[in-house]
DNA sequence: CGAAAAACCTGGCAGC
DNA sequence: TGCTGCCAGGTTTTTC
């Protein structure tokens, strides 16, 4: 679900919520996520203070008092809600926490690919789980990453959808950042061009950024802290929309499969 | 070795 | 109404 976009949604809205609260109360409802919840978290941050949230690709991380704080990953459908109310029986409902707000903040992820665990300070934030770039510092990349793209064999969507190269970018960022930059998706990295490949940094900041302030997308799933669905929905304008007229030349978007995954693109604009 | 496909899990939806 | 098969925004593991 959640890319770099939603996840940076999220975390602003954890950062309103929870920022200068205490937890009282760390409940593990249900551990089994994609990796088994310690269970040492339910000791670990009672009555710890909530310093800061931050992101770094499409993780969160929520800090504490003390040296012991707390990483997410959303995976396809994980979200948060903030209530006050104790309301945990709701199905796919697997952690809740209680704040000296009177708050409840509540994990709930319905195909459980999403994941807690626990880190250290001090953290190495820049070499955090070897994640590529930040979308944010491209420009100053820029050399260094296109030594790396020329050696790879991997179409250039599968290289953006690399997080240990760019971090942040999932499949439906990848295919609107091809179509702005009007690139052909299964382009090898080793024959994309300078010039192809300034456009597709500009085009990762442009699309990441706007997607941002619009709120995120949302297709499904995709929830933003307070609970509400989906109420900035951001223009696609490749992704998802097969069979229909691409907004810049009226060619009709071709949808391709492949490895389960899918991918969107214009034949007559995306020929670099 | 790198690249592609399968696996993890659940729900929604189209088609019969 | 009910069943089947396919699809979904992520990442790791397995296979080629």
């Amino acid at each position: 679900m959640p890319e770099l976009p939603e996840v940076e949604v999220v975390v602003k809205g954890l950062r309103k919520a929870l920022i200068g609260s205490k937890i009282l109360e760390f409940k593990i409802i249900n551990k089994n996520l994609r990796y088994s919840v310690p269970f040492e978290m339910e000791q670990l941050y009672i009555k710890k203070n909530i310093k800061h949230v931050i992101r770094r690709g499409k993780y969160g991380i929520i800090l504490l008092d003390g040296n012991k704080h707390i990483v997410f990953h959303l995976g396809m459908t994980g979200k948060f809600k903030i209530s006050s109310l104790n309301n945990t029986s709701l199905k796919h409902d697997h952690i809740s926490i209680k704040l000296n707000n009177g708050a409840f903040l509540t994990y709930n992820d319905v195909r459980k690919f999403g994941y807690f665990e626990i880190i250290n300070s001090p953290i190495d934030i820049s070499n955090f789980k070897k994640l590529g770039i930040e979308p944010s510092f491209l420009e100053y990349f820029e050399n260094d990453l296109y030594k790396k793209i020329k050696v790879k064999k991997k179409t250039i969507k599968s290289i953006l959808l690399d997080q240990n190269f760019i971090a942040g970018i999932g499949n439906i960022y990848a295919s609107e950042i091809l179509f702005d930059a009007k690139i052909y998706p299964f382009k090898k990295g080793n024959r994309i061009s300078k010039s192809s490949f300034k456009r597709i940094l500009v085009s990762t900041k442009k699309i990441l950024n706007k997607a941002i302030l619009k709120g995120g997308v949302t297709i499904k799933d995709y929830q933003n802290i307070t609970g509400d669905l989906g109420y900035f929905q951001i223009s696609l304008k490749v992704y998802g929309r097969e069979g229909l007229a691409c907004l810049k030349c009226k060619n009709l978007i071709i949808k391709s499969q492949s490895g389960g995954r899918s991918t969107y693109y214009c034949n007559i604009c995306q020929k670099n």
